[in-house]
DNA sequence: CGATATATTGACCGTTTGGTCAATATATCA
DNA sequence: TGATATATTGACCAAACGGTCAATATATCG
């Protein structure tokens, strides 16, 4: 019973539509749809609405975790910081419904992560925050709060996923090009690392 | 009928309710119960949701606006962008949940924001570009693209009230207090004005 | 083939949704 | 006071909600 065809099928679309208006303003019905199939067929494979969004959830944090860890503890600060924004940089153009279910979540008090932020996300954030503070250490970089550092790559990145609509609204465009994306990532590497007292690598 | 007391009171208990789960998910009752009356007393003062939820649209802008004519041509960019970014980070903290209900209403794609983004918004972020720029061009800071810029202040500021569950959780805090503030405003202050080649005011 | 397991489906249930309305309470003012 | 305007309220409606279930279709395999 596990990952068949339209196992896949259903999570696909449950993640379309979760990532549009969030958990609870999200019908079962409406995700029947777009997987083209009756309702009651989403709740064969589903025992129901709380557990399709767990699993979504946790289909996404698989997908998010391989495309995360970035930093290496012997590596130079500027190569490592510079790859770090480009490929959040990337992911949040490449999985921005991801980006948006997450944000969802978060804002809505993150209700349904569980354990998720206590244990892997801080830890995880302890451990780069642990490497960055070596570089501060070696003199390598200015003395910036690692923690803060982080945030500020995560939300300057996430940002053009998430707030899509406002970026694209003010910039005038249609939807996003390779190029654009280029030159975001290049803006942001830029201003931050400079910001850090890091020469561009 | 406009400005009475019980309008306020509907009107901020909506605010509080509308920037939890966002338009969709909050349901009128809910808006009633936070205000102490019936829900049929609140379709006396706003016929529907959609014009409940327009109205709280609004007023959020009004204050919106109010603390948001910061930057001005004949000052240093290094004191104008300081200010600019220690009242976007303080404003995220006063008005966090106003913060949330904007960042849930352009995720969900702006579609009850109307021209505010495409008139207003794309105004406001061409003026202070035009700004930033004549520094860039009188050779006060470095050539970094200006409405990008104006991004990274908006994302940076504001993920600390919209992701506000994930940063507290990280930093092992109950709530936020007003030495944190002042911190996290150090930091993206002094990160972002060396990243644009500024010396801190 | 027939039998058994797996999928699919329309009809249905109780609850909640946004919204209405007539009845009632309260304020206003001659 | 009494009459008129303004507020408040419980009861109610059709539609949509999450979820169930028996009936049916489709694979699978001896």
């Amino acid at each position: 019973m596990g990952q068949t065809r339209q196992y896949r099928t259903i999570l696909d679309a449950a993640i379309e539509e979760f990532s549009r208006l969030g958990y609870k303003a999200t019908s079962m019905q409406v995700i029947a749809n777009r997987a083209g199939i009756p309702k009651a067929n989403v709740h064969y494979y589903f025992k129901n609405k709380e557990n399709l969004y767990r699993e979504v959830l946790n289909h996404i944090i698989e997908v998010w975790n391989i495309s995360f860890d970035e930093i290496q503890n012997d590596e130079e600060p500027a190569v490592a910081l510079d790859r770090m924004i480009r490929a959040k940089v990337r992911l949040s153009y490449t999985h921005a419904n991801a980006s948006r279910l997450f944000a969802n979540e978060i804002i809505h008090g993150a209700e349904h992560l569980g354990d998720y932020l206590k244990q892997d996300v801080r830890q995880w954030v302890r451990d780069k925050s642990r490497i960055i503070q070596a570089w501060i250490d070696a003199g390598k970089m200015d003395p910036v709060d690692p923690v803060h550092l982080i945030f500020l790559i995560w939300s300057s990145t996430q940002h053009y996923a998430d707030f899509e609509t406002q970026v694209l609204t003010i910039l005038n465009r249609a939807e996003y090009e390779t190029e654009m994306i280029d030159d975001i990532a290049d803006f942001l590497s830029q201003v931050i690392l400079k910001g850090c007292g890091l020469q561009a690598p």
